[in-house]
DNA sequence: ATGAAAGCGCTAACAG
DNA sequence: CTGTTAGCGCTTTCAT
């Protein structure tokens, strides 16, 4: 029942082997200036001799960093947030950096909990993908100085160091392209209502509406929830309306394929008898056919970015709050075109 | 620059709070045996009062246990992937533990190091997702009795827990279906070469054909490497066939999807000019059109399966190797019909 | 049954 | 510049 212990080579292995005293070999691991070149070099020699690694439970219990981060996200299982982790991910591997995952579907009452566990010593940052509730450990991660930043959440508070993309400008200029294509009834297929994003866009959509004199029409609107099977529902009831829409903006890629397949299902073709317009630029959205035009989210450089941002925090947590946002783009496919009715 | 230490509340403050050592407190919360039971009452009551949390670093430096597992996975925001991922993160949840994610494909030389740095110390177990590589670490993690637990990869030791689904049956299984409906040219797509869960899956087709009657035609099988893309170019190529085949089982859902694209350009129907038959059952194979007709991989009961196997390991590391194989399920849908031609 | 004390491996003052 | 020393929070003998 005992916990087996392995014997790995420590810092005092190393220190022995150097002939150096070991507070001298952590001083070197930790790259201070005023070491000996020879001593430096001894050291390092050293560890690489006796294939020394570093214990980061003892590293960060004696006060220094942990070298890990934890990263909270909603749920797993999705293109979406693949993409952004897998640019965290990279970029925290590139810093010798490891990841504390934490999925908050599995108790979404104690997304607070977890924070709390995650900051005690075991990470030196934390990363918030998409939070649900943040309000509630925000403000206290903030007092303390813990570093943080939040990723595509637009917050309400304005000490959060964010990184987020320019939502409400791309559904924008998404819809301002819908329209110079010819189009006068578009659909919008909404995401989650209480996420920012899905607001921003729905706002740049409504926006570019008016901005062009047409008027928004809020039957032309429906509920996708950021999902394909809820998307799919949906724009059935867009194509059950006398005056069908000749192009739709779908919230995100997955609830594009979702409005993809009902078109098809009705024997309609994409463009030609109807346009669909997605968002976030996933891997599948190029491989789908017909390839869907969609707005580019610069997921993986969001992930990188955030993580460059944290760092910057970890070294100073008393920098001032900074808020990135992303420019995105309109990669243009086939599944768009004039409207021909 | 001097990293911010959190005052949290500790063993030693809840010891004094109950008015008891703080070895104490160390037992109550390990559940120890011998400890009087109004003391354990105070000392729990000490802890909910004050919200104690165990810090992982210390309990784990300290040589206890550190209830953190660490999982080593080819790449995020893939939806099998994800899937078992999140089995074995409700898993982990429910029994307390913390899951450490490791992504190889970011140092896909270095899947040994990686290893090395979470065993020492940092988790209590290993979880390992699709190895490439095991061989090279396999055999020491076994020898330091190591837990840890493969999953999905036919080992080619006898010595590694694991836990994998019935490919090669699956595979036999699922072709059957097709013959049994009627097809005669059954076109394969096969997965990743060096991956074992391919190689079955491959095995088991053939087999299906031979066992009938029809012969084995190497011609009828493509690579597509497990992917959409790749998929979608070896499909167009079985198509071009003077007789293409009537029915085409593809080793996984994403390459299900390439096919069904492919089949989709050329303007054919499907399930009417040809039927195709996926592998894995990801959540999209129920949202495609048509619903796609595939083997359902238990990948969530995967991922909880191989949970529970591990902690059987941790409790006693001497526990001889035990090897799950779990059933998979045609699940018919709307990709597969009698050939018409 | 329970307190005292010795570390786990490492970092960070503190002296030289 | 570098060795010495005191912990970080917790588990685990070892006594009692």
């Amino acid at each position: 029942m005992k916990f087996k212990r392995l014997n790995r080579v420590t810092i005092k292995d190393i220190a022995q082997e150097a002939g150096v005293s070991y507070s001298t070999v952590s001083r070197v691991l930790n790259h201070y200036e005023h070491v000996r070149p020879d001593k430096r070099q001894r050291v390092w020699s050293a560890v690489t001799r006796l294939g020394y690694v570093a214990n980061p439970q003892a590293r960060s219990l004696a006060g220094g960093r942990s070298h890990m981060v934890g990263l909270l996200v909603p749920e797993l299982g999705n293109a979406y947030i693949g993409q952004v982790v897998r640019g965290i991910d990279e970029a925290l591997a590139e810093a010798q950096y490891e990841l504390m995952l934490y999925t908050t579907h599995r108790q979404r009452t104690k997304e607070s909990t977890f924070v709390r566990t995650l900051t005690y010593g075991m990470t030196d940052g934390l990363l918030l993908l998409v939070p649900t509730e943040p309000q509630a450990y925000l403000e206290t991660l903030h007092e303390e100085r813990f570093p943080y930043v939040v990723i595509d959440h637009q917050g309400f508070d304005d000490f959060s160091p964010t990184v987020i993309a320019k939502n409400y400008q791309a559904a924008f200029d998404a819809t301002r392209y819908l329209i110079e294509l010819g189009h006068r009834r578009i659909g919008f297929i909404r995401g989650l209502k209480h996420l920012s994003s899905a607001i921003e866009r729905h706002k740049g959509y409504r926006a570019a509406l008016e901005a062009h004199g047409l008027e928004y029409d809020p039957s032309l609107v429906v509920d996708g929830d950021f999902l394909q099977g809820p998307s799919y529902a949906a724009t059935q009831a867009l194509l059950d309306r006398p005056d069908p829409p000749t192009a739709i903006f779908a919230s995100n890629d997955l609830s594009a394929f979702g409005a993809m397949d009902a078109v098809r299902v009705r024997g309609l073709s994409i463009p030609d008898d109807i346009s669909i317009l997605g968002f976030d630029d996933i891997p599948q959205a190029a491989s789908v056919r017909p390839a869907l035009t969609t707005v580019r989210q610069p997921l993986v450089e969001m992930g990188r970015i955030a993580v460059q941002l944290l760092f910057t925090y970890i070294e100073d947590p008393d920098r001032p709050c900074e808020r990135i946002e992303l420019d995105t783009a309109l990669i243009i496919r086939d599944s768009c075109a004039p409207p021909t009715r």
